[in-house]
DNA sequence: TTTCATGATTCTTC
DNA sequence: GAAGAATCATGAAA
């Protein structure tokens, strides 16, 4: 017997019987059936006890004089080329995914939310654009403001966590099984390839969880954006001062009520409001004035008095500084 | 609780 | 993109 079929003799244990015949009564039958005498499955038998019998350290020695065969990597290359080529090439196809476009919008979203990335003003900036859109007192878009980036950035806190414990966890499991395999790989046909295609799909198991992670969090985020939104439609009315300055500029300019983008940024100002809420009273006014004139009549009575008692007391100011007494007194 | 006033939003038109 | 129109949502008064 020459050492390759001595080294075959010992892969398959059992004296020269295949596995397969051990395990298939069928082929049991058969040989009973052929005529072999019921004493070769008593021996079969007593071998296999045998080999349970054995020590750990018989075991090892046998496993060590298997590694220390001079024909054992020949063979190994062999049946990792057998493996490699039957069922490895029917995986490698499906496993070469394209990356996929639910993790892509979550990523897309977490970084415009400035939830993952670097720190950077994306969720305070429309946190500080939905404020100034409310239009409340600035005390109030503040608050709403700090509270919005504060309950961001837990957000922020809880998945950077999340997401480490899980790659911390990937990677201690990827190692894991990576030494096994490897340990492993010194009995039986396992090729770097495949230790890589395991890490592959280890990964893969890991980045289902991230994905869970991402949603998650997206919709916290979402959640989040929504309440403060909300807040945009707690409707405050302006105050009294505020009105009377849009109302007097309204009446004033009756027969074209349309400000200019310099008059609105004025108003705006004397206001205390955003210049969108200055054109969105100027719309309202215009629809609601033209709708029922007859009711805003009195209204409209009342800012002209207003505006010609201002003239008057403006015009009477501008005389009163051009008379010679007043002249005495700046000299 | 109801009603009205009013700021904001959304859709359409120009 | 601005304005008009309709509508929503909420504050405040009755």
């Amino acid at each position: 017997m020459d050492d390759q079929t001595r080294m075959m003799t010992g892969l398959t244990g059992l004296g020269g019987l295949a596995q397969a015949d051990v395990g298939d009564p069928d082929s049991v039958r058969k040989q009973q059936s052929l005529g072999q005498p019921q004493q070769d499955i008593g021996d079969i038998l007593q071998q296999i006890m045998a080999i349970t019998d054995e020590s750990l350290d018989e075991a090892q020695a046998r496993k060590h004089a298997l590694n220390c065969h001079r024909m054992k990597p020949a063979l190994f290359s062999v049946l990792c080329e057998i493996k490699e080529k039957t069922v490895l090439s029917i995986r490698g196809v499906q496993e070469e995914d394209p990356p996929d476009p639910q993790i892509m919008r979550l990523d897309n979203m977490l970084l415009a939310e400035g939830v993952s990335g670097p720190e950077k003003g994306g969720g305070s900036a429309a946190a500080a654009a939905a404020a100034a859109a409310a239009g409340g007192s600035p005390t109030d878009s503040s608050i709403e403001h700090s509270d919005y980036r504060a309950k961001l950035a837990q957000i922020r806190q809880i998945y950077h966590s999340e997401l480490e414990k899980y790659e911390q966890a990937c990677s201690e499991f990827t190692n894991h099984v990576m030494n096994l395999l490897r340990e492993q790989s010194r009995t039986r046909p396992i090729s770097p390839k495949e230790i890589e295609r395991m890490v592959a799909i280890i990964h893969r198991k890991f980045s289902s969880i991230q994905m869970q992670l991402k949603q998650s969090t997206c919709e916290a985020v979402m959640i989040l954006r929504s309440r403060f939104l909300d807040a945009r439609r707690k409707r405050r009315n302006f105050n009294k001062q505020a009105t009377e300055v849009l109302n007097e500029y309204f009446y004033s300019h009756l027969s074209n009520p349309y400000p200019s983008e310099e008059a609105k940024e004025e108003l705006a100002k004397k206001c205390g409001i955003t210049v969108s809420q200055v054109s969105n009273w100027f719309g309202n006014k215009r629809i609601r004035y033209k709708k029922n004139i007859g009711k805003f009549q009195e209204e409209a009575n009342l800012y002209a008095v207003k505006t010609a008692v201002d003239a008057a007391n403006v015009s009477a100011q501008a005389s009163q500084a051009n008379s010679p007494a007043t002249c005495c007194i700046f000299l």
